[in-house]
DNA sequence: CGAAAATGGAACAGCAATGTTCTACTGCCG
DNA sequence: CGGCAGTAGAACATTGCTGTTCCATTTTCG
């Protein structure tokens, strides 16, 4: 049938599509003012076929974005943020946040933010609710500091992340970053003793 | 004597200049990628006169650079960090940091250190210093948590006075925000009890 | 093999920011 | 008053990125 060609047609260009995903994030996470050539040459592809998959740059800044969203959405049911005590389902979901690796950099740079004109980042995702509740139910449950209100333990989780990231970054093993990030998330906001 | 004109003459520049460098942080600081012309405008002055004061761009980042250390040294001096209980004084060191405001953003703006070929970013600053030996004379004196070593303690320091000082961007109040920051810090990076 | 799809590279025009120069205006002080 | 420092604004050349078009080449698949 014609779905073999359409099939393989759309594998090369999901391949190369996904290719200048990947490169666009790293190059982009690292410095954000990084031109369009610097991102081809990272995907190992030619700077025209860029824009044959992404017209303008805002359009593939939009990609990177979605793209971004979907691995947080992912990693955010791959962490189960429902079952078991709360503090233990946040150091899941921080695990699976930490091994997002570069993706995090998108996350934190507010200067993509900032040429973007995308409104799709300020409306709250499923992740963001499902993270919520998932504090809410630990401040209930008495694991949470109830000094702390949701989104501050929010912010301070992503921070955590961002510190420990950049750490493995830095030479450290990721084992060892993720470590101290969940023994310092544990002590921050987890509730007094 | 010629001095008068000097000082007024003086006087008249670096009022020009620092209104230059305020204009510059706060404006590089929300869009690292802003124009000159928009520095200009947030300073009051013309296009021309910020290019009088910093012939190139990178040398109105570097200014701004020097600037921030600066602030963020006489920070640290105020706070006295060998004074007291190390938490203490740690604190201290903490409220001192968040008065700075929007100078803070400019630290971590890590596009604007990739924009930026200057060293002396890099290199260990007196204020970094002392922030470390407060640190290594907390876990000494068993104030601090002794499974933290002493650059994750200050990265953990940086990241949660950059989210309070997004907070209190947010609209929350500063002494909300400040309060946030610091119970937090005691319990993340104080000795378990 | 042969056609269609996908790509790379060159070439081009448009644009925005940069950095420079020159002129005219303003405020200040002797 | 008259000179001087500082400034704004216009005008200009330059540069680097953008987005587009065209063509030659490679890849893919029937």
């Amino acid at each position: 049938m014609g779905m073999d060609t359409a099939v393989s047609s759309i594998g090369a260009r999901a391949r190369t599509r996904r290719a200048i995903l990947d490169a666009g994030a790293a190059v982009l996470a690292k410095n954000p003012t990084a031109s369009l050539a610097d991102v081809a040459a990272a995907a190992g592809v030619g700077r025209t076929t860029v824009h044959r998959y992404f017209s303008e740059r805002s359009d593939l800044i939009a990609a990177i974005g979605v793209d971004v969203l979907d691995k947080i959405g992912a990693a955010t049911e791959r962490a189960r943020p429902g079952d078991g005590p709360a503090l233990t389902a946040l150091e899941r979901v921080c695990q699976e946040y930490f091994e997002l690796g570069e993706s995090l950099a998108i996350v934190f740079d507010e200067s993509l933010a900032a040429t973007w004109n995308w409104e799709s980042w300020e409306e709250e995702t499923e992740a963001d609710r499902a993270l919520a509740r998932l504090v809410d139910r630990g401040r209930e449950e008495g694991a949470l500091d109830s000094r702390l209100d949701t989104d501050w333990v929010i912010q301070v989780v992503w921070s955590l992340l961002y510190v420990a990231w950049q750490r493995s970054r830095s030479g450290d093993t990721k084992h060892n970053a993720l470590s101290l990030c969940l023994h310092t998330l544990r002590k921050s906001v987890g509730a007094a003793p």
